[in-house]
DNA sequence: CTGTTCACG
DNA sequence: ACGTACGTGAACAGC
C-alpha cells in the first residue's frame, strides 16, 4: 500500500524551536527551529519511506473558526521574533526536501491535513500525519497514524495504541474536547470538567450527543449534573471548534504530492546558508549525484578545455584550469599520481599566476614527487578565513557556494569555482583593508609551515618508550592501592564508574554535577583530598596515565620513518588567527608539571652536531594590551622594564613595589590573566579563593589603577555590536554572531570574545610575521638552521652548532622588530640539546 | 558521535 | 534560576 506523509508545518517548526538549543549562522540569523525540523522530518521520511509528501502551514489570516466564536486562540502568546524569522526558511527548507507546501486561507493546518487523511483514505492509501498537537489524534482511523512528535521521540499512534492511552475510540476524542476545553486555544469546554470526568462520560456514554440525551436519566452527582447543564452550549460550541474540517477545496489527486527526493540545489544552498555542515554530510550534498555513467567524459568539462600538452597530463590528477592566461589548481588526493616531468613544466613557468585551494598541500604532496613549489599567489582557503576566521568550513565547495553562490558539483576536482572565488574574495579583502595579511602573511606563512612539517621535529624512540614503560609501571601501582581502597575492582578511566564509587561506596560529599553524573575532574577531586587517601592515588594516577596515553604512547606511535614526528599545523582552525598543531598536537606537550616536563627531554635536536634554539615572547599579550588601550601607566611598567605582576599588585593594591610579597603577586598575575579574557568576579574569585566581593574589589581597583584599559575593552564592545565582528592588529576579522542573540549568556560570552580575540588575534598575526622573517633571514643568511615548530607564542629552531650564536640573534632581532608598537616586544631565548633544557 | 577530562598558550 | 575566563586537540567511556 501507497504511503503519504503529511505534516503539521508550524506545530513542527514550533516543537524545534523549543527543543532545540539556540542556534544561528554567522551573520547572527537564528537557525534552531530549521534545525530541528530537518532533523525530525529526515527521521521521519527515513522511517516511513513515504510515496507521496506534503507539509501544511498556518496562515495569520483568521479561520472560520475565529467567525464562530471570536475568543478562539486568543491570549495566545505571539511567536518570539527569532521564530517568527525562521517560518519563511522552514517552507524553502521543507520544499527542498520534497514536501509540497500547502496552506490556505480561512483554514488551518489541521484541516488542510485532516482532508488530506480523508484523500488518502479515498485512495487507498496509507496516511501519516506527524504533529506535535494532540488534537490531531481524532484523526486516526485504520488507515490513518499519528505520528505525535515529542521533544525527546516521535511515538506512532494507530487505533489500537490511542485505545490504550485514553480508553475511548479516536473518533469520540473531540467530544472528550468539547468538553474538557482546551486551554491553548482557548476552547471553552463545559466549565469546571477536566480531562478525566470528560474521558469517564465519554466513555460511559459514548458521545457527545449521548452525555446530554442521558443527562435527565444518569445518576451523576449534583455538582457534575449542574455544570453540564450550565455548559451544554458551550459544549458543543466546543465540539465544532475541536473538529478538523476535512473538505478544504484542495485542488488534485495524491499525485499531486508524490515525493520525488530532495532538491539537492536547493537543500545544499539553504543548509550552507544556515550552516548546517552535519546536514550537508548526512545527505552527501557534496558529493555529485549518483549517476556514475555519465562521469568519465562528462564530468570533466573543464579540465578538457586546458588544452595544452603539460596541462593534459594533469587529467585526472590535479584539477587545473587556464583562463586569461591564469592556472588554477586545487589539491586533489591523487595528486601524487602525476606525471612528475609534466608538472615540473608546469610549476616552472613564471609566465603564470597560479591560485590554489590549499596550497600548503599542494606544496607537500609536489614535493612528495620531487618538486619544490612555492609559487601560489591566492590561496582561497586562507583568503576566506582572513574574512572571517570564525567559520569552520573552508572546504572549497562551501566557499564557492557562500562568496560566488555556485554549487561545485560539475567535477570532482571544482576547477571552474576557483576563478569566481579568487576575484570574489580578493575584492573584498581589499575592501577590508586585509591584503597585507594574506599577502604578507597568510601566503608566505603557508610555505614556512609546509616546509616546517616536511623537517619534523627529532624524538628519542629509546627513550621515550623508557619513559612510557616506566609510567605503566606506576600506574599499575596506583590502580592496585585505588582498588584496595575502594574493595573492588573498577575502571578508573570511567568518570561514571569513579563517581559511583567515591559518592556512593565511599560516601564522600560530591559537588558540582555534570550532565551525565558527579562531576569527578582535578578541582572536584582537590576539594576531597583530605576526606580519604584514595584521592591522592586517583589524581596521581590520572596524571601518569594521560602522561602514558596521549604523550609516551600517543607519541611513539607518531613517529615516523626518519625518527621525526611530523605535526599538521592547521592554518584555518582556529577563531582567533592562531594555528593549531594535530597528528600529533605538538603544542600541548606537557611543562607545569615535573613529572610531565621531563616528556621534553626526548625531543632532541638531529644529532650532536645542531642545536634546538627556544625563543618565546615575553607577556605578549598584555603588552598588547597595553598598546592597544594606550594605556599609559600599563606602558609605563612595561617601559622601565620591572616585572609587570608585581607592578601590577603595587598599583592595584596600594602598596609600594617593595612590599608587594609572593602572594599578593600571585594575586595581580591571575587578575591580569583573567582581564585578558573579560573574566568576572565569579571567576576570579574561584581562581584565587576568595569572595566574590573581595574579587569584584581587586576588579574595580585594576580599573581605576589602569582607566584606559577599562575604556578599551568597553570600547571593544560597542565597536563589536555595531559592526558584528572584531578585527586584529592586521585587519583579521572574527564575526561575533553570539552578540546578537536573546540569550544573555550568549551574549556575555560574545562580549568576553570581543575583549579577547583582538589581543590573542594580534599575538597571531605578530609571531606569524616573525615566521616568515626569520626563516627569510635564516635563508639569507646560508645558515644550516630551520623553523622547526612553533606553541603560539614561542619558535623553535634546530640549528647547527656553528651557526648557533648567528641564529639565535636572528631569531631575537625577527622577533622582537615583527611590529612596532608603542610597546617593546621582548623575547627571551635559550638553547640546548633538547626542548627541556632550551626551554 | 557526544561528553568528560586534561594537556598546552 | 542559571552560569560563570579566551583559544586549542587527544584519549577514553559509553550510548
Amino acid at each position: 500500500m501507497k504511503k503519504l506523509l503529511a505534516v503539521d508545518g508550524n506545530s513542527i517548526v514550533n516543537r524545534a524551536y523549543y527543543g532545540v538549543r539556540p542556534l544561528s549562522n554567522k551573520e547572527g540569523f537564528p537557525t534552531n527551529a530549521l534545525f530541528g525540523m530537518v532533523s525530525i522530518l529526515e527521521k521521519n521520511l527515513e522511517a516511513v519511506k513515504p510515496d507521496y509528501c506534503a507539509i501544511a502551514f498556518d496562515l495569520k489570516a483568521p479561520t472560520f473558526r475565529h467567525e464562530m466564536y471570536t475568543e478562539y486562540k486568543a491570549g495566545r502568546r505571539p511567536m518570539p521574533d527569532d521564530l517568527r524569522a525562521q517560518i519563511p526558511y522552514a517552507k524553502q527548507t521543507a520544499a527542498a526536501l520534497g514536501f509540497t507546501c500547502l496552506e490556505m486561507e480561512g483554514y488551518e493546518a489541521d484541516d488542510i491535513l485532516g482532508t488530506l487523511a480523508a484523500l488518502a483514505e479515498r485512495e487507498d492509501c496509507e496516511a501519516y500525519i506527524l504533529t506535535g498537537d494532540r488534537d490531531a489524534l481524532q484523526l486516526i482511523s485504520d488507515r490513518v497514524h499519528i505520528l505525535l512528535a515529542t521533544n525527546t521521540e516521535t511515538v506512532d499512534f494507530d487505533r489500537t495504541r490511542f485505545f490504550e492511552k485514553y480508553g475511548v475510540e479516536s473518533t469520540q476524542f473531540v467530544d472528550v474536547k468539547a468538553l474538557m476545553g482546551d486551554s491553548s486555544d482557548n476552547i471553552p469546554g463545559v466549565p469546571g470538567i477536566g480531562e478525566k470526568t470528560a474521558l469517564k462520560l465519554i466513555s460511559e456514554f459514548g458521545s457527545l450527543d449521548g452525555v446530554f440525551e442521558h443527562l435527565p436519566v444518569a445518576k451523576h452527582t449534583p455538582a457534575l449534573r449542574a455544570k453540564l447543564e450550565g455548559g451544554k452550549e458551550s459544549a458543543y460550541l466546543s465540539q465544532r471548534l475541536a473538529t478538523i474540517y476535512r473538505a478544504v477545496p484542495l485542488q488534485g489527486t495524491l499525485d499531486t504530492y508524490a515525493y520525488n527526493g530532495i532538491d539537492r540545489a536547493a537543500a545544499l544552498r539553504l543548509f550552507t546558508q544556515f550552516e548546517f555542515n552535519a546536514f550537508i554530510k548526512r545527505f552527501s550534498l557534496h558529493e555529485a549525484p549518483p549517476t556514475p555513467d555519465e562521469k568519465t567524459e562528462e564530468n570533466a568539462p573543464a579540465i578538457r578545455t586546458c588544452g595544452t600538452d603539460f596541462v593534459h597530463a594533469l587529467t585526472g590528477t590535479v584539477a587545473a584550469d587556464i583562463v586569461d592566461g591564469t592556472v588554477f589548481v586545487t589539491g586533489g588526493e591523487e595528486i601524487c599520481a602525476l606525471d612528475a616531468d609534466a608538472a615540473r613544466a608546469l610549476f616552472a613557468r613564471t609566465d603564470l599566476a597560479i591560485v590554489c585551494h590549499d596550497a600548503k598541500r599542494v606544496y607537500k604532496e609536489l614535493e612528495q614527487i620531487g618538486i619544490r613549489w612555492r609559487g601560489c599567489v591566492f590561496d582561497v582557503m586562507l583568503g576566506a578565513y582572513v574574512l572571517n576566521a570564525a567559520e569552520n568550513d573552508f572546504g572549497l565547495a562551501r566557499l564557492s557556494l557562500s562568496y560566488t553562490g555556485e554549487s561545485v558539483k560539475q567535477t570532482p576536482y571544482h576547477i571552474g569555482a576557483i576563478l569566481p572565488l579568487y576575484r570574489e574574495l580578493d575584492a573584498r579583502i581589499r575592501a577590508q583593508g586585509a591584503e597585507k595579511l594574506l599577502y604578507e602573511i597568510e601566503m608566505p606563512l603557508c610555505a614556512v609551515l609546509a616546509d616546517m612539517e616536511r623537517v619534523g621535529f627529532r624524538v628519542d624512540r629509546a627513550g621515550l618508550a623508557q619513559y612510557g614503560e616506566q609510567l605503566g609501571t606506576v600506574a599499575n601501582e596506583l590502580a592496585e592501592r585505588i582498588y584496595y581502597h575502594a574493595g573492588e575492582e573498577f575502571n578508573i578511566n570511567s568518570p561514571k564508574q569513579l563517581g559511583r564509587i567515591l559518592f556512593e561506596a565511599l560516601g564522600m560529599p560530591h559537588g558540582k554535577k555534570t550532565k551525565t553524573g558527579y562531576s569527578t575532574n582535578a578541582e572536584v577531586l582537590e576539594k576531597l583530598r583530605p576526606y580519604h587517601p584514595i584521592i591522592e592515588d586517583i589524581l596521581d594516577y590520572r596524571q601518569v596515565t594521560k602522561l602514558k596515553s596521549t604523550y609516551a604512547d600517543g607519541l611513539l606511535s607518531q613517529i615516523g620513518e626518519d625518527g621525526r614526528i611530523h605535526t599538521v599545523f592547521k592554518q584555518t582552525g582556529t577563531a582567533t588567527g592562531r594555528l593549531s598543531s594535530a597528528e600529533p598536537n605538538l603544542q600541548n606537550i606537557p611543562i607545569r608539571t615535573e613529572l610531565g616536563k621531563e616528556l621534553r627531554r626526548y625531543f632532541i635536536s638531529e644529532n650532536n652536531n645542531y642545536l634546538l634554539i627556544d625563543a618565546d615572547y615575553s607577556q605578549i599579550e598584555l603588552r598588547l594590551l597595553a598598546a592597544l588601550a594606550d594605556d599609559a601607566a600599563m606602558l609605563d611598567s612595561f617601559a622601565s622594564g620591572e616585572d609587570i605582576h608585581t607592578a601590577t599588585a603595587s598599583q592595584v593594591f596600594g602598596v609600594p613595589r617593595e612590599a608587594v610579597t609572593a602572594e599578593l603577586r600571585k594575586r595581580a598575575k591571575a587578575v591580569n590573566f583573567g582581564i585578558l579574557y573579560g573574566m568576572g568576579a565569579f571567576s576570579l574569585s574561584e581562581d584565587l579563593h576568595i569572595s566574590q566581593a573581595k574579587a569584584k574589589q581587586y576588579i574595580n581597583s585594576y580599573f581605576a589603577a589602569y582607566p584606559q584599559i577599562d575604556a578599551y575593552l568597553k570600547n571593544v564592545i560597542g565597536e563589536a555590536r555595531r559592526e558584528g565582528f572584531v578585527t586584529t592588529l592586521l585587519g583579521r576579522r572574527r564575526y561575533i554572531p553570539e552578540l546578537k542573540m536573546q540569550n544573555k549568556n550568549m551574549q556575555h560570552f560574545g562580549e568576553r570574545v570581543a575583549m579577547n580575540s583582538p589581543i590573542q588575534g594580534t599575538a597571531a598575526d605578530i609571531i606569524k610575521l616573525a615566521m616568515i622573517r626569520v626563516e627569510r633571514e635564516l635563508r639569507a643568511a646560508g645558515l644550516d638552521a630551520r623553523l622547526i615548530l612553533q606553541v603560539h607564542d614561542e619558535l623553535i629552531v634546530e640549528c647547527h652548532r656553528k651557526d648557533a650564536a648567528a641564529a639565535r640573534e636572528i631569531l631575537v632581532r625577527e622577533m622582537e622588530s615583527a611590529v612596532a608598537l608603542k610597546v617593546a616586544l621582548k623575547v627571551g631565548v635559550a638553547e640546548g640539546e633538547n626542548w627541556y633544557d632550551s626551554h
